[in-house]
DNA sequence: TTCTAATATAATATT
DNA sequence: AATATTATATTAGT
């Protein structure tokens, strides 16, 4: 989803549904969408970002995520146990573990759009390893949230580049994405926040 | 200063001036308020707010902040971006891929049992940093050789020290030259934020 | 079932 | 040693 062209575009029916809404609104409501993307990037450097693009919600605020209260006994979260091993060294893999937390909220899949898929593969072809500039490139062009960038290229890696070595075989022809869509986007000026 | 509530004040002038405004321009505009205000501490905790009451502006975007070579001190700091060849494609530094020579497995992810870590857990509980002997130790008890041993306290001490402490201890500089903003202000639930 | 996003963690690299 | 980023492994959503 593209949260900050949702806000443009919501804005937008909203004036044609309605009577011709004033300018205020407009700035209001792009001024929102770049605060909520100032946010994203944010909670993404301090690595407390969780993600709303599906689940809209988080269940806690700003101060007790930067607090991840790392109290060993009263932890809500399960950390994904692996046994392994017991008692003995056997080889039987045992896939599951059922532990479903009941009342735990559900981890949340976002799916991402072909357009999304598309520019993300093309980067793809062109650099597996996007640095976190790229990273953010590719995130205020998506709108893809930094984060999920890097897990989708970690998950992109895992899957093809272990497979069969086609790494160095690679298509050139479609380099030079991105040619300079940084005049375009909404750079996130501090000027645009204390408005 | 409370930009927040600034913001409100300024929607009802405007509403009381102007016809009466829609609902959805008094959300969008508490919305923003709010994002406001979460940029505003997520700035705090990152150290970097200078807040909008002395300039109105930044003038930086979101990764220059992250480098505030502004007040601390006036020689040029190595970036923290880790930009690595951006500009020129001749460095394109990949990862240690290519030099993999053909079948040479590069990783082997070991998995440690539960009881490992339990015990691996309870010594760090009572020490993060075990010297050389204590490392000894504990490979003897748990089989697993000492480097891995050393690795793994490194690990963990990346995941839990630097997220709970960390900023827990840049949250209090900062709130000295704005003296009670932080604490002041209303918890922010991100269900405000993911609208 | 497969595919894939999300999570957790061991290993590696840089400074 | 702190930090960041990787590969690896697994869980879980659609």
């Amino acid at each position: 989803m593209y949260p900050e062209y949702e806000a443009e575009d919501k804005a937008e029916e909203e004036t044609e549904k309605k009577h011709q809404r004033d300018n205020e609104t407009q700035e209001a409501l792009h001024h929102s969408a770049i605060l909520q993307q100032t946010v994203c990037e944010l909670c993404s450097i301090l690595g407390i970002y969780k993600g709303p693009q599906t689940g809209k919600r988080m269940g806690q605020n700003i101060t007790n995520m930067t607090n991840p209260e790392t109290n060993k006994e009263d932890k809500p979260r399960k950390p994904l146990k692996r046994k392994n091993s017991d008692d003995g060294q056997n080889g039987c893999k045992k896939p599951r573990v059922e532990t479903m937390p009941s009342g735990a909220q559900s981890r949340k899949k976002t799916i991402y759009s072909n357009e999304q898929i598309k520019l993300l593969q093309n980067q793809f072809d062109c650099n597996p390893y996007p640095d976190f500039v790229s990273r953010r490139r590719i995130s205020q062009i998506t709108g893809i949230p930094e984060p999920r960038i890097q897990v989708w290229f970690q998950n992109r890696r895992a899957r093809y580049l272990s497979k069969s070595n086609k790494i160095l075989e690679r298509k050139k022809p479609t380099a030079q994405p991105l040619p300079n869509v940084h005049e375009k986007l909404p750079s996130i000026s501090m000027e645009d926040i204390w408005m």
